[in-house]
DNA sequence: TTTATATTGACATATATTAGACAATAATTT
DNA sequence: AAATTATTGTCTAATATATGTCAATATAAA
């Protein structure tokens, strides 16, 4: 790709602001982008992936006046070799550049094998090292979701067992809280509340719209499965949120929902939107108009609310 | 490689407090890095690797003052090829924050404070600092149990309400998660499934058990709340396992249970030990001596066990 | 106009530095 | 045994450095 992103972009991606990566710049000589004919700053994707990389490092506690000098070989290997003792979890580097790994489709199917295979460890460096490859987006629509979709499905057929579905559950819950939780919002950052109702057992695509909403900048409050809608409701009110976000996958349909639903908007007033997804959000279409929720079939539909969220309302 | 690291990064890698590097440097030269301009000490991965030699050697009932003016390959020798990190103990080290929290007491305070005022960015910092600053035990018994407790009673009398709660579980779900990854399993460590069997939802006491396994050198296959026994017992034999670990908290008594751990207990055979844990464990008091299960009482006790499997079969 | 970016200088805080002190053991001498 | 000394891990205090953040100002872009 040869496309030239402003500094903007670059901050969103890596999770440095603008003017820590310009310190860098100015100190360190950490990255030194290109130039418009009138100075801005033009980040190559190579730029932004030797960002994370620095980021990363000093995560992991090397400090950035000597990691800035290094070349992208020697970052990757003492990214790579220091994963293990990052302590809280900031995004983990896996292998050194020796994985291979290119396409979304590779990562998908290298996670596949290492469910397969009930091998926790390759899974967490498969999908630890698609987290530094790909952009947030790719990372979430073509590997996380279809993983997860692909071990439902194996599960249902047979294919897969119960112990395996479970391992990589657990080891995808760990990594999508991280996710969630790498880039630190602004102070003034409009707040979203993301869970599942009561009865809705399954977080991850309450966790999949979480950190879709913080790569986008949000503060997020994840309340995960099985919240009340009353909860909900307070916790909105308390944080000053501007959004409720709704994972409903199963059930399908449940008819106390409907009365809950009504009373949540009721609650939360006319200044906090509800968005609504999942694959049994289409059960609740009618109560859903009602209380003037957006419905929302995918990850990309939620990354445009967002997007018009922001442009609509700051 | 080029890189050079900095004191702290040496101490978290060595489990030395940056102190008694430098102690160890000023009074016999065990070490003596690179300094940068400034005058701050630079590591080399020499450097790091020769404290680890030298700490092995100490805990081995050399003294320092003997050992540090030794050379690389008479260390290695009193020390033989065992290099492993000693799991337990006080590793992770990192100098306190010198402004801020410093017992476990103050963590838990400001977790809790956190969890309260439902601002998950706070507890999250908190947690991470903690688990920072304090070793893997006092982290486990000290901050983490205490605040799941606290949370779960203030929940039952109304203190808090369910929308922190979950805020807070899914942060903690996240770090706990995090943690049990924390140490790269030797390849011929031995195999632990940690679990908790159908219809037992609460999963925090098995991943403090995960946490306490890994950290003692276990590889960890950590399959999750809600997973059948005998899914557990496929696990265990496909991963070779040494250890089944269980946590039951709630509900207190199932009766099905019974004849699920005896059938459990047939499938692993004699070789695979079977631990059972969580509040709910003493009502199957019977059936747990009956297949001849562990019962334990607390986290110290499941080091205990470990500690003994350690010494029994190896 | 309004917003985003660039530059410079400054500031605050976490962390690192040195020197020295202290307490608990271990080793030695009395 | 008792007293003395040495060893060694830990801690404090004063100072210095490193680094993330911000304010002020200017320019460019939308």
């Amino acid at each position: 790709m040869l496309a030239k992103h402003p500094i903007r972009v670059v901050a969103r991606q890596t999770g440095l602001s603008p003017h820590l990566i310009r310190a860098w710049e100015r100190r360190y000589k950490a990255v030194v982008p290109q130039r418009t004919e009138s100075g801005q700053r033009l980040y190559s994707d190579a730029d932004i992936e030797r960002l994370k990389l620095l980021k990363t490092a000093c995560r992991n506690g090397e400090s950035i006046s000597q990691v800035s000098g290094l070349a992208e070989k020697e970052l990757r290997e003492i990214v790579g070799s220091e994963v293990r003792l990052e302590a809280d979890g900031g995004l983990a580097y896996s292998e050194p550049a020796s994985s291979g790994l290119k396409s979304p489709d590779d990562f998908l199917a290298a996670g596949l094998e290492a469910v397969v295979a009930m091998d926790s460890e390759r899974l967490e460096q498969t999908l630890s090292r698609a987290a530094i490859d790909l952009s947030r987006p790719v990372l979430l629509d073509e590997v996380y979701e279809p993983l997860l979709y692909k071990m439902g499905e194996s599960w249902k057929n047979g294919t897969l067992s119960v112990a395996n579905e479970h391992m990589a559950s657990a080891v995808a819950r760990t990594l999508l809280g991280n996710l969630a939780r790498y880039y630190k919002p602004a102070d003034e950052a409009p707040v979203i509340i993301v869970a599942t109702p009561e009865g809705f057992l399954h977080e991850f695509g309450a966790l999949m719209v979480a950190v879709t909403a913080s790569a986008d900048g949000w503060n997020v409050i994840y309340l995960g499965p099985n919240s009340p809608l009353k909860e909900i409701a307070l916790a909105a009110r308390q944080k000053k949120a501007r959004a409720v976000a709704l994972s409903l996958v199963y059930p399908a349909y449940d008819k106390r929902m409907e009365a809950e639903l009504r009373q949540l908007k009721e609650n939360l007033g006319q200044n906090i939107e509800v968005v609504i997804g999942g694959q049994a959000a289409e059960s609740y279409r009618d109560i859903n108009k009602e209380i003037g929720a957006t419905r929302l079939n995918s990850l990309a539909e939620f990354r445009g609310f967002l997007k018009g969220f922001r442009n609509g309302r700051s």
